[in-house]
Order: structure tokens, then C-alpha cells, then sequence
DNA sequence: AATATTATTGTAATGATATAACGTTTGAAG
DNA sequence: CTTCAAACGTTATATCATTACAATAATATT
């Protein structure tokens, strides 16, 4: 089984089975997207996924990403210990690579202080091309 | 009049009409929010407030934030100069302000290229409290 | 073990955000 | 004036998310 259970433990049925789908995709899922995919093992409702996702957000295995409304399984163990996370999301394939950067974090809190501004919560994330698939339009592929 | 005709120059009458709700408003609207309020003026379905506001959006006139589902003026006249803009959302008042810094673009900027990434598009959009209202909860005023 | 307490679940209904599809009107270019 | 593209109006529908309430399961207290 390896390090299957390693994050399951504490984690409820609905729950373990939502965190599962999400570990298994390769792009976000949507709420509605894990409904329809869990429906074979139970689920009937939205409400069973979202308060599912609610608890594993608040626990810092999933996030959400807000200009997708889709929701990625964090991919950093150690990701409770950093202030920022930014996601970069390619347009094409819809793979998400999440970065949590010092620096980015510090420039941030610098701003943020400069505008007497206290954060709490950041969104950060970029939208663009990941370089498989710029090489893929590149090569002007075609059959 | 000023310079209130100076943006509106070439908009249609449903642009002009969701430009100036969103530069008299105080705080981001929502979609609806704007089609309640232009009900007056003859707006019937949400699609013509969408219509408008994918326009103003495109202008660089209107930003959109991603994690309110709701549209903002753009403050900063020079704003399409700019390859990133962060927002800050105070959680209480509602209100955002709006900061275009070069470091900030220059570090996302190194980031995306360490990871082999072309950024295309940018969302950060920090929530939190700004002075006023962190102000007025200290003084806990209870009245 | 029995009871109280709290968290989780199931289900139905509804609310909030956004787009598809279609036909009509308007306004600029030839 | 005709042509063509952009904008508009309208209806229907798709997509995303929460409220409300009852039932069940897990945990703690006696």
C-alpha cells in the first residue's frame, strides 16, 4: 500500500474518497466534476463534496483555485508552513504547478504593509502556457 | 463636465451605462448587483451586463476579481502599462486598492520562467483588513 | 453500559453566477 | 443605399454554491 494512508488517517469517508479523486487527477476538478465521479461510490448531492472540499481545504490538502472554481490536491507536504502559494495553471492542458516562493511572500508583505493593508488570505495565480505545451504549438503538430 | 466623457468616448450605451455604476460604486459589484441597479435605465438580462462588462475588460477599463465574482473601475489610468496588478480586498469594508508594482512583476515574472512557464494572465488578489476598519475594531467601539 | 454531546451525513430545495442560441437593430464602410 | 460586422434584446439553460432540516455515527461523560 506504500504511503497510501499516510494523509487518510484523520480523514472521514466522504472525505478520504474526495481527497482520492483529487490525488489522482492531473488538473483540478470541479465540485460538480467530483460529484459525478464519486456518484459510483454513493454520493448524491454538491453538499457532499463541498463540505468534503471545506474540510480538506481547512486542513491544507486541497486548494482551491479561484479563477478555475476547480479545486487541486496540494502537491507541497510541507505547505502549511508557507505564508504564499502561487499556482501556475496552462490554459492548454490544465496541469497546475504550485510554487511557494520567500521572496514572493516578503514583496508582498512589504506592499501590503506600504498600504497599511493586513493580509490574511492571497490568490495568486498565473495563467499561461507550460512549456510542453508551447513546444507541442511550436512543432505545429498536425494528425 | 470635466473629465467625465474622457473614458467614455467610444463605449456603447450599455458599456457607458456599467462603467459609470462601477465608478460610482465604493466597492467591487457583482454581475447582478449591476443588473438590479441598471434596471432603471432599461437592462433586462444578465447577458448585457456581461456583454458590457467582457468589453470593459478587454478596454482595461474594469478588473475583474476572481475571488469575488465581481467587477472593479480600473483606478489607475496608466493600467494597461502595467504586466501586473495586485488587489487589496479588505474583508470588512469591501474596499480595494489597487497596485501595480515592477518588483512584483519581476519576481512572478523569474518564477514563471524557473518553471518553464509563460504567464499570460495574472490573478493576485489579497483579502485581509485595511487600517481604517483594523482601526475601528481596536478601539472596539460598541454602540 | 447508558447517556449526553458533537461532528458528520443524507436529501431536497433554492440561490447565485454565467453562457448558449436565436433573431433583430444599429452603425460604419464601400 | 447596400453590405457587413458589431452590438443588442430575449429566452432558456448551464454551472457553481448554500440553506435548512432531519437522521446517523463517533466521542466523551457519568
Amino acid at each position: 500500500m506504500g504511503d497510501e494512508t499516510k494523509f487518510d488517517v484523520n480523514l472521514t469517508k466522504n472525505q478520504a474518497l474526495v481527497m482520492n479523486a483529487l490525488k489522482n487527477a492531473d488538473a483540478p476538478l470541479s465540485a460538480y466534476t467530483l460529484l459525478d465521479e464519486l456518484r459510483a461510490e454513493g454520493f448524491r448531492a454538491p453538499l457532499q463534496v463541498y463540505r468534503a472540499l471545506d474540510k480538506l481545504v481547512e486542513f491544507g490538502m486541497v486548494h482551491r483555485l479561484e479563477s478555475l472554481n476547480a479545486f487541486v490536491a496540494c502537491s507541497d507536504p510541507r505547505c502549511n508552513d508557507h505564508k504564499t502559494t502561487a499556482f501556475m495553471i496552462c490554459d492548454t492542458c490544465g496541469q497546475v504547478n504550485e510554487i511557494s516562493d520567500p521572496k514572493l511572500t516578503n514583496q508582498l508583505q512589504n506592499l501590503a504593509q506600504n498600504s497599511d493593508f493586513s493580509v490574511k488570505k492571497s490568490t495568486i495565480e498565473l495563467s499561461g502556457s507550460c512549456q510542453d505545451c508551447a513546444d507541442y504549438k511550436t512543432n505545429d503538430v498536425t494528425r
